[in-house]
DNA sequence: TGGGTCGAAATCGTATACGATTTTAGATGA
DNA sequence: TCATCTAAAATCGTATACGATTTCGACCCA
């Protein structure tokens, strides 16, 4: 694996993570040095993240965490209700106890954050239906989100409603009953989008 | 505009356009040579479009378009399925004049190639709704497909039937009719699907 | 005090350079 | 003749270097 594909990793999973907050810039040499490589590979890293829409570059300013408005929380969760319910669909008949383990895992809340796991818990139940590439734009969709999802969390601390909905998909997966994982799923978006899109329409400061 | 996004726009039009065969090596030197900058640039251009699935990358070897196999075709369509008709369903109220007359001259042939036209026909339809990265993920999936869609176009020519839809399928868009443009579509999109995969399917070398 | 100008520092974008890996072609021997 | 080995050429991956642009703070003046 060469260096950028190192760098991209740690750097997307510090998206995925929420780790990065909006409009935080990611300088070339800081990166760069703390990583202890030249800045090249960092660079291209960047490059693809800003290329798959995880970040927003300036040209001669730099590269940073987009700041989101409301009107963007509707188009990613919009099309994260188009995307998902199809990868789940196509999932269900193929699942087998190694993705509902894996999902059950992410469930336990294993990931060092609220957004991690809960990518971890979608990621299980598509791999199934072996759809890289979208599954990789979800992925995309959700570390997009991931900062403000964690800003809210901190502040609001609703994740209760967003497990429950978790573990009745989950459920719902393993009786392999389509029909009710696709209903419980569309609710789970809406919930979700519903709480981000007030999040960044009414902002605290 | 950096040459950076220069080189990106010079690759991603030649995709679209279906003017690079599936497992033609990208040469970094010979594109920065051709384009007279360095190759930094033009690595990273290409890193980019790596990172969005239009090409592939083996470490040492470099960069080449990828080979699809009748699988990878039925994702990309049905990820198509997944995505244009909420698309066109938000553009529908939405569109004025002026995209419709962007999809009458995309019908008419402008392009230099049935691919692209292809690509500029369906973006007039679906702009209106200004989800920017609905319309990114889209507008990979088409330059994806667009080698072998160029490929097939040569031998079969069979391009009367996807016109015919195009042409009902604006009809149905000027008049505002949801539901017939959105079962337009489907068939539209399900033919091509099956015309790619019965291409990949039974290859003739 | 407030606003504007200038210069230094920081940062980015790209070129050049070089080591590492892979490919290719030719020579060798069975 | 064909397989295999070897060396040269081609190509990639990364570091270093430098010019260009932007940012930021000090200074001046009203």
């Amino acid at each position: 694996m060469s260096t950028v594909d190192n760098a991209q990793r740690a750097i997307l999973q510090s998206m995925l993570r929420g780790e990065l907050r909006p409009g935080l810039w990611l300088r070339q040499d800081e990166l760069a040095k703390q990583m202890g490589v030249s800045k090249i590979p960092v660079r291209e890293a960047l490059q693809r993240l800003v290329a798959r829409g995880l970040l927003s570059a300036e040209r001669n300013r730099g590269i940073f965490v987009p700041t989101l408005s409301a009107e963007d929380a509707r188009e990613i969760f919009g099309l994260r209700r188009a995307l998902e319910p199809v990868l789940l669909r196509r999932s269900i008949p193929l699942m087998t106890e190694a993705d509902w383990a894996e999902a059950e895992e992410a469930l336990a809340g294993q990931g060092p954050t609220i957004t991690e796991s809960n990518w971890f818990f979608h990621r299980a139940l598509y791999r199934a239906a072996e759809w890289s590439r979208g599954l990789a734009i979800d992925r995309d969709l959700h570390a997009t989100v991931a900062p403000y999802v964690m800003l809210y969390t901190e502040e609001l601390g609703g994740k209760n409603r967003s497990d429950r909905q978790h573990a009745a998909l989950l459920k719902a997966c393993r009786a392999r009953d389509a029909e009710r994982a696709d209903k419980i799923l569309m609710e789970h978006l809406e919930g979700a989008a519903a709480v981000l899109e007030d999040f960044l329409d009414n902002p605290l400061p």
